[in-house]
DNA sequence: TTGGAATGTCAACAAGGCTGACGTAAGCTC
DNA sequence: GAGCTTACGTCAGCCTTGTTGACATTCCAA
């Protein structure tokens, strides 16, 4: 019976998992922990002069080499003018390669030189540490729930991209 | 026997859970996660001719009404030249109010006004409907593990600033 | 009572978003 | 081949939001 009560308790305590007073905690979780995510790379990019635009697109150059200037635009969800002005300083500074397509030479795509490639792996050496740091802290099953709730929260369309990224890793 | 192979098996993949490619999947999720999670206050705000900056300062003097200027500066981590300038937009707005303080006449403390409470509680009402849905599709175990793996990613600065405001929930 | 520390304001600048307009080259369609 | 569309780059100009530096006010302690 008292077995009984507190399986009911408990029962009850998943059904009212859903308060305001729950929410909150979860956006306020978001928030601090989106900064310490950000916070590795940022430091190690800001002595080089770059900011966190130039990480992303680093980042997913990286994960699709030879990706066009239009398929970044759409991963990236930012506008082609602010996207040129980031890789023209990172094509300029020899971190990027822009090659005409050869099937439409309209096209251009991109790859990371090998200097490019090193600053790529410093910015995701430090994130992944901390990530993995996170990870350890918190338990495998944990991990499960943290990557569940996060692909639930996606937008639609940009589901659709993340989960093409996600399934094409190594 | 086969049942116990499936088992270690399973204990197999939690053990290798912390390969790169978990770790990657990880940071692409919190990196799509993230725009969604601020993609409504955006909409919201940006009709108003406000920006991610504000929704920040109307959360945190919502959370803790009376706050000085200071103490808002270590909670989101900005300059207070930054702070400033969107707090300044607010008073002259009517929606924070400003008051000298009692004891200490160099400090400010914050408030929202009825039109700034009005505008708080559009923004919550939009990010908690988008944080209930993924809660509710991904289910209670997984917002446990959620909310684990986001306080083990916060900076242990903000970390202590983060469980104060976690514990002071209504 | 005076000098230093703390709090907050103002000015100026930079990064990185945005829109709009335009040019060029290449592909596609009729 | 002519004309439309697509992909990309770029110029100009704007806004938000971050930065540093200089400054006024207030408090407090030597």
């Amino acid at each position: 019976m008292s077995e009984g009560r507190k399986l009911q308790a408990y029962s009850g305590e998943s059904l009212l998992f859903l308060t305001d007073e729950q929410l909150r905690q979860g956006i306020e979780a978001m928030f601090f922990a989106y900064r310490g995510f950000t916070a590795d790379p940022d430091r190690i990019l800001s002595d080089k002069g770059y900011g966190r635009a130039h990480h992303r697109a680093i980042h997913f150059i990286n994960r699709a080499p030879g990706t066009t200037v239009n398929n970044l635009l759409s991963i990236l969800g930012v506008t082609k003018q602010s996207l040129n002005r980031v890789l023209r300083t990172l094509i300029e500074d020899g971190l990027v390669e822009s090659r005409v397509g050869t099937a439409d030479k309209r096209e251009r795509h991109l790859f990371l030189t090998d200097a490019g490639a090193d600053l790529e792996g410093q910015l995701s050496d430090a994130q992944r540490a901390r990530m993995r740091a996170a990870f350890r802290n918190a338990g495998p099953e944990a991990v499960a729930g943290f990557r569940k709730v996060l692909e639930a929260m996606i937008e639609p369309d940009l589901k659709r991209t993340y989960v093409r990224l996600r399934d094409s890793g190594q």
